[in-house]
Formats: C-alpha cells, structure tokens, sequence
DNA sequence: CTGAAAGCGCTAACAA
DNA sequence: TTGTTAGCGCTTTCAG
C-alpha cells in the first residue's frame, strides 16, 4: 500500500495542497471554516500523515534529539535517565535516537556524525556515573551533559549535587544521635569515582561542623561491591569498643549490603546495634535489604528531565555551567539512635544537630 | 556556519553533484581513479556530511529502526535488550529511535504513528517481561515483538524458553544428588507472569522423569520479592525432617534472596545444607549474594540481537512463528550435594541425570 | 480566502 | 567517463 501524500488529500477536498498544508498545520491563516473542515474530514478519510522527513528536509528540523551514551542502556539505574530525557521529548513532540557506544571513542565519533547527518535539533551527551569526560571532537558545541562534567568546562552539564548528598546523609546520622560514624569508602587510585571524593569531603565537613574529632580508623576502603562492603565494614566492627563506630555511611548501596553482611556475621542487629545509611538507592538493593536501607537517592530522573529541557531550549538561561541537582535521603529503617550504653553525654549536643538537619537543602 | 551541500563539494573538485553523489556512495561505476581522488580530497576539504533527510526522502528508506517498549528504559535487565538491538543496528549502519511508552496505550498510538511519519525502516515492540500483548492497531505488520507474544501469534517474536528453563535448572539440582526439590513459585491470579507456569512445568516434568514423587507441600507460593521469597522458602523449611526439601528452584532471583534471609535465620547453610537457584540472572541480586547464587540467565542481549536481525532482514527465513531462546544455567556457589544424612540411597539414579543434563539443549 | 510554484539536498534515469 | 535534470513530499513566499 502506498504512501499517501499530501496531493492526494488535496485531491479529495478540491482544494490545492497550500490550503491542505495550511489547515493541517494550523497555520493563523485566513481559510474559512468550511474548507478546513472539508479537508480535515478528507485527511481523515484517506488516511493522511504527513512525512516528517519531507518536511524535515524542507524546514531544516527534524523535530529529533539524539543521545549518546557510554553504557545508558546496561546499567540499571542509568534507565531513569533516559526514562526523564524520554518523556521531556514526548511531551514536546520530539523523538529521540539513542546511541550506546559502550565506550567506544570510534564508535563514539561515528554515532555523533551520524546523527549530525540526520540533522537532529539537538544532542546529549551522557555518561552512567558521575565523570570527567574528554568533550568528543565532533560533538556540536551545544550539546549538553548528563551526569557527566565535560573535561575544561565551559558546556551545560548536569551531574548529581554529592557534596551535598555527603552532607545530608552524615547529617541524618548525627541528627540520629551518633557520634561515631564512619565512612565506608572506595578505594582511592585511578578509576576511583569523583563522587567519592565529593561524599567525603561532606562527611567531614559535617562531623567538623558537630565538633566531633573524626578518628582516622573510621575511613575505610573497598571496592565498590557487596564484598568490598563487607570486608571494609569488618575492620570497622573490629575495633575495641571504645572506639568502634555506631553508624556507618557507605559509599554506596552495594557496599552497605556487604556492611549488612559483616553486621550479621557478628550477630549484631541493625539500626539497634548500629546504623546504616547508603548512596545510590538502587531499588533492587536497598528497599529489599531487610532491614530495608535508608540511602540518599540519585536524581537520575531529574537530571535526564533536566537535560532535555536545556537542550530543547524549554529551560532557558542556564549558563554554561555545571547544575548540580539535589540528591535526597530516602528514609527506610536503617538508621536509629545509637546504643543506650555509648555518647549518652552527647544527647544534647545531637539534638542541635538534629535541628540543623531539618533545613532546607544544604547550601552550595 | 551553514551546512555544505553536495553542490558545494562539486564546485570545490570542479566536476558535478552526480559524480560527487556516485563517488562518495561508492557506485560501481566508470569514473576514474583520478577523479574520485579530486571528489574525496574536495569532500573532506569542505567538511561535507551528506543530509541523511535529503537522502532519505529521495530513496524512501531512512537506516532508522523504531523501538517501542512499555518500559525498557526503566526496568533493570530489559537494558541488555536494548543493548542488543542496538548493537545490531551499528554494526548495520541504522540508527534507532527508542521509545518508552510507559504502558500507556495512547502514548503508544502517538509514538507508533510518529515513527511511522519517520520512515522508519522497521519496527521493534518490546515489552520488559515476557507476557501476551495486545496488538496495537496502527503497528504495521511485519513489526517484530521481543520479550512477548502477540495477542493471536501470526507475528514474527521471540521470547525467552522458560519451560526448558525451568527443566534445566531442576536437573541441575537432580544432577546434583537432589530428590527433594520445592518450586517458591509467584502468586497465582491475575498478573501471574507466563514464565512461572512454564516453569513450573518444567519442574514438573523433570521430577517425573526421574521418578520423583512431588510432595504437593514443595510447591508453595510467594510474592515476587525478597520478602515473598523469604516467607514462602519458611513455610518450606518448617517443614519436618522427613519432608523438608534439601533444594529449592525460585521463580527468580529476587525471591531466591529472600529464600537465603530464611534459610540463615533458621542457622542453616547454602548449599551444605541446602541448595537454591534462581532465575533471571540479575547481576546486582545473584552475583551479590553470599555465596553466590546459582541461577538460570534470560538471554536478553540474544534476544534483542534477535529481533533487530529479523527486523531488519538479515536473519532470513524465520516464520511468523515465535522464537523460543534458551536459558543457560549460571553456575555459581548455592548448589551443591544434598546434606549426606538424606536420600543417600538414590545417589545412583541421580548420576544417571547427571549425564543426562549434560545433553545440549533440552528437547521440546 | 486560495493557488502556483520554488526549493530543501539528494539520487538516479537518461543524455552526451 | 561525466553532466543534466527530474523528482522524493512538504512548506512557504508571492500572486491572484
């Protein structure tokens, strides 16, 4: 069955294409009532829809973004990313072309020629963590980043705020009542992720500002994984009483499951004996960890909305600066008070801190 | 800075826009050697990126392929899909439009049509768990369904083979030693995923082949999650000695977690005590747990190679019939022999179905 | 209020 | 071996 084009409707209505084109693009124009009606039922009749390559050719947009991403589509929670992107796009009329280089830099380079040649109004550029990345040559200097900080600046990005996010997770804890938390890190070195380095300048920041004199021994390091969880949060829990943390803040949510693990192994009980705050809130980890994990959440949502909408010019006078979005705490059942028997003294101390907490978004 | 035409390139090499067009296109043709030298020198010297509109308006195809899914985008695993379609599509110079409906049957309508006035040269549906759809009206025919069956078949789809599935991970805990094996199936009713009755089936068949008699008692049910999982794998293990299962098969990985929360409050261990495999294959649950869980992996990567190969004509010859893929076995460490205080006196029968596991893929 | 016609950038008959 | 030219289907001046 052939295509059929605009002639044919015009055709159907006796009226010429200009005056189809006219009605069916509501174009303020002086066509009387009765003809657009007329060609409105024949368009209906004949089953018309109009080429968006015709017309992309002739306009010069084509009414389509692309997206470029190192791993968008493999990676769990990175799915939320797009899913904001996505729906930004729909609500505006536009589709998008999504490209996965799994890293590729000739990949890469090829998909954003690519859609260069497809002409799309406007292309992202996005990363599934929290990066620097060298800017692609090719890339169109109105491109904008998702999650991911363009190397030497200057482009629109948008990455999670983890300074902040730091912050408010060490807050919850020391709002909770502990004195003597500890950070459960990545391990430092080449591949380590800037947020790492974001989440713990926030942790000290907040355990400076409640005058608690951070003990060295509570900075720890694994790889970023179940077992690296368990094995850092190990050497936590081995420390003699006197000095052994009551709250844990874990560099993320695969991580605070193993510190789950090494909890249990030694038959303590979680928040009772010790409290556990995550990062990440992956959904299949935290909220089925029994207890269920308190986390700080990353906005991968907001920041795909939030990418669309500077790149399709819905959001304007963004500078070309890097936004960073809130990353709120998710409140499960992993953090409580700490045991009765340690930092009583401490109560009223806490409790300003507890104050402080209920602010507004950190400041930064 | 304006786009460069053809034209322009033609001008710059001194010959015309047909030579430009057939050099640059490769065209088996008579233009000589040093004439395509000029062509290709003028080309890259001006920066010419061919409009893939123009091109695609004049040869009625696009090298676009629509994808249109309820959710991929946002479910964990569906992304290996995506992956896989995509990674066909490059590997054959298309580019794909991705599109997620979030299972509203409007914004399907809307996206099927938009991709449609694309041109697109092929359509993909996807749904993120295997299950039965409803056509949508204004898909074209010869669209290709991944991870679901169309409502009436006479559509080209292909879905995961979770009855041999399911045989396989059952003779896997046959092969094993095992006798008394427990099905932690989901809910029955509505919105009971196809995938659990044919596993099911496969379990069934299994125990009958080697001659076990299933105690109804092994077949309990659960919600789909950590905690359904753990609630049902305890009605199991209250069971008394005599009848409590040594092995259980989940219907996936979420509730094979929650099978391991029930197994270590009860003190037991996995798998000297008792053994467990999943389903699905989920990096963050399965590879994560302690120890490892073995489970069988839905070959979502395959699947979407799959349907973008059809989709796109390179995979010939397949009829409008669905196309079953098979599930491996993903061994890790929660499968072992059954403790030695049981069933010692079938271990015979059972390395018969030791060998027999051993075939390739199971019939059907 | 409506229509004729040019042209978006390219490919492919057909000519030369 | 290379060039001329007619569209692909649409929007948009410019005339009527």
């Amino acid at each position: 069955m052939a295509r059929v084009r605009i002639s044919d409707v015009a055709a159907a209505a006796g009226v010429s294409v200009t005056t189809v084109s006219l009605v069916l693009n509501d174009v303020e124009s002086r066509i009387s009532a009765e003809t657009r009606e007329r060609v409105r039922a024949a368009a209906a009749a004949v089953g018309y829809a109009p080429s968006s390559v015709a017309r992309g050719l002739r306009q010069q947009r084509t009414n389509t973004v692309g997206l470029i991403s190192d791993q968008i589509a493999t990676t769990p929670f990175a799915g939320r990313m797009l899913a904001g992107a996505q729906d930004v796009a729909r609500e505006n009329g536009k589709l998008v072309f999504l490209v996965d280089t799994s890293g590729d830099r000739v990949v890469e380079d090829a998909a954003i020629r690519a859609l260069a040649a497809q002409q799309v109004d406007a292309m992202i550029y996005a990363a599934m963590w929290h990066r620097v990345v060298p800017v692609p040559e090719s890339l169109p200097a109105d491109a904008v980043f998702l999650d991911c900080r363009p190397e030497g600046g200057g482009r629109r990005s948008v990455v999670p705020d983890d300074h902040a996010g730091g912050v408010a997770a060490v807050r919850e804890l020391v709002a909770a009542g502990h004195e003597r938390i500890a950070y459960v890190d990545a391990v430092p070195g080449p591949g380590r992720p800037i947020a790492a380095d974001l989440r713990l300048a926030g942790y000290r920041e907040v355990l400076a500002d409640a005058g608690i004199a951070a003990d060295p021994l509570w900075h720890v390091h694994g790889e970023m994984s179940a077992r690296g969880g368990r094995d850092a949060a190990d050497q936590l829990l081995a420390l003699d009483d006197a000095r052994r943390p009551t709250a844990l803040f874990c560099f993320n949510d695969r991580m605070a499951a193993g510190a789950y693990l090494a909890v249990r192994a030694r038959g303590l009980r979680i928040p009772h004996d010790i409290s556990i705050i995550g990062y990440d809130d992956q959904q299949l980890i935290a909220a089925e960890q029994d207890p269920p994990l308190t986390t700080v959440a990353l906005p991968h949502y907001e920041m795909g909305r939030w990418a669309m909408e500077v790149a399709l010019g819905i959001r304007v006078g963004e500078t070309d600066a890097t936004h960073q979005m809130e990353c709120p705490v998710i409140r499960r059942d992993s953090v409580g008070p700490p045991p009765a028997h340690v930092g009583k003294q401490n109560r009223r101390r806490a409790s300003q801190h507890t104050e402080r907490s209920r602010d507004a978004t950190p400041e930064r």
